[in-house]
DNA sequence: GTCTATACTTGGATAGAC
DNA sequence: GTCTATCCAAGTATAGAC
């Protein structure tokens, strides 16, 4: 039986192993997310991977799924906060572009793409575990709409843009890529689309639509 | 032990009840995966649903996987038909946002976007499923390349636009707004999305990017 | 063609020794 | 904290009676 809400740590001690035990399936679990997806991301694939006991799981995070939750926050903390800097640069629509570009290719070739979108669609399979993954992935959602709002600013077209709406529409557009790319094992398909949107950024900029050099040093 | 490959369908005799357990089979296959999600679409499940015995879909189908198979088929081309006469109607941009719209709209409430994201998330978990599915998923993706080309000869802007490309992010970003609304259970969101296209499609018009009312009368 | 029964596998989760 | 051993549920797939 699962636990419906919310998980019970067993008060980490942090008597130096737990933690590193704990660090441990955290990195396997989310390897395992890359590799093998999440249907094949059990508590006993976890454990050998990690070079653990299959056991441990329940003890440290009370189930798989909490695990998985703990791995997503792995993901997401540090690549969030190198983003971030990233996209504090953004002064234009093709510097918005260029970044979408640098985050998505870097998403999809190291799998961090892969650990979000497995979660995403196995997150039916377990009660309640959507709402928890929905909430994580509301911190894109922001990242994404702070990022088309910088390139709006700049754009004489972006103030009638609903950054919310088109913020959202990039997290779906993000999804649906890293799942087709998965499907066919095509991932050369999605990076082209970057290709063509760089130049219609550009053609954008020169149709008068933003202005295209506007340093931003406040 | 899963038949690698190809399906070895039993030479069906047509013996009357013959079919009728095949249709009821997939049709019960369908609605599971709409209500149940991939990773609950079991065998026992989708025997139970038909009031059909389990062991009758590995006789008439030779695995699950084939038999879900044979599901998306069924969904697919039945849209696919009905679609495609909407689509020829097609002759602005706004028509094609329109027509985006009515299909969306339709597969998200009947539950028919949900069979073609379940196989596409779950693929992974069976081997050579993936390959099945993305060549049933080019169908979709040629529709929306041949829907999105009739626009775009309407269209100045439309001339170095793509169609392959957008048509393949139209598919992706389906997907993802498709798997985003069962996260959250917001369907909301995503029609709202429409509803801002429709006035960037109009805007574009207004602007001289397209001609907006050419009568397709051939 | 359809059913019952069952073999076999894998998964989550727990008990209890250490 | 960590391990072994185990329970129990659910899955695919097959054998064989009808």
């Amino acid at each position: 039986m699962a636990k419906s809400g919310k998980l019970s740590r067993p008060e980490p001690r942090s008597s130096k192993s737990s933690a590193h035990t704990r660090q441990a399936l955290v990195r396997a679990a989310i390897e395992t997310l890359k590799t093998d997806g999440f249907a094949r991301t059990s508590a006993r694939v976890i454990a050998c991977r990690a070079g653990s006991n299959q056991s441990l799981i329940f003890y440290h995070f009370g189930s798989v799924a909490n695990l998985l939750l703990a791995a997503l926050d792995e993901v997401s903390a540090d690549r969030l906060e190198r983003y971030s800097a990233t996209a504090a640069q953004i002064g234009s629509l093709s510097q918005l572009v260029d970044v979408a570009e640098v985050i998505f290719r870097e998403d999809l070739d190291e799998g961090h793409a892969a650990v979000l979108a497995e979660l995403v669609s196995g997150a039916a399979s377990v009660p309640g575990f959507g709402t928890e993954v929905a909430a994580r992935l509301r911190s894109w959602t922001q990242f994404a709409q702070d990022a088309v709002e910088k390139a709006a600013d700049s754009s004489v077209l972006g103030l009638s843009l609903p950054s919310a709406d088109v913020a959202y529409s990039l997290v779906a557009l993000y999804l649906g890529l890293e799942m087709l790319s998965h499907l066919d094992g095509d991932r050369d398909r999605a990076f082209a689309l970057f290709h063509r949107a760089k130049q219609l950024a550009a053609l954008a900029e020169v149709l008068g639509f933003s202005s295209p050099a506007k340093e931003a040093s406040p």
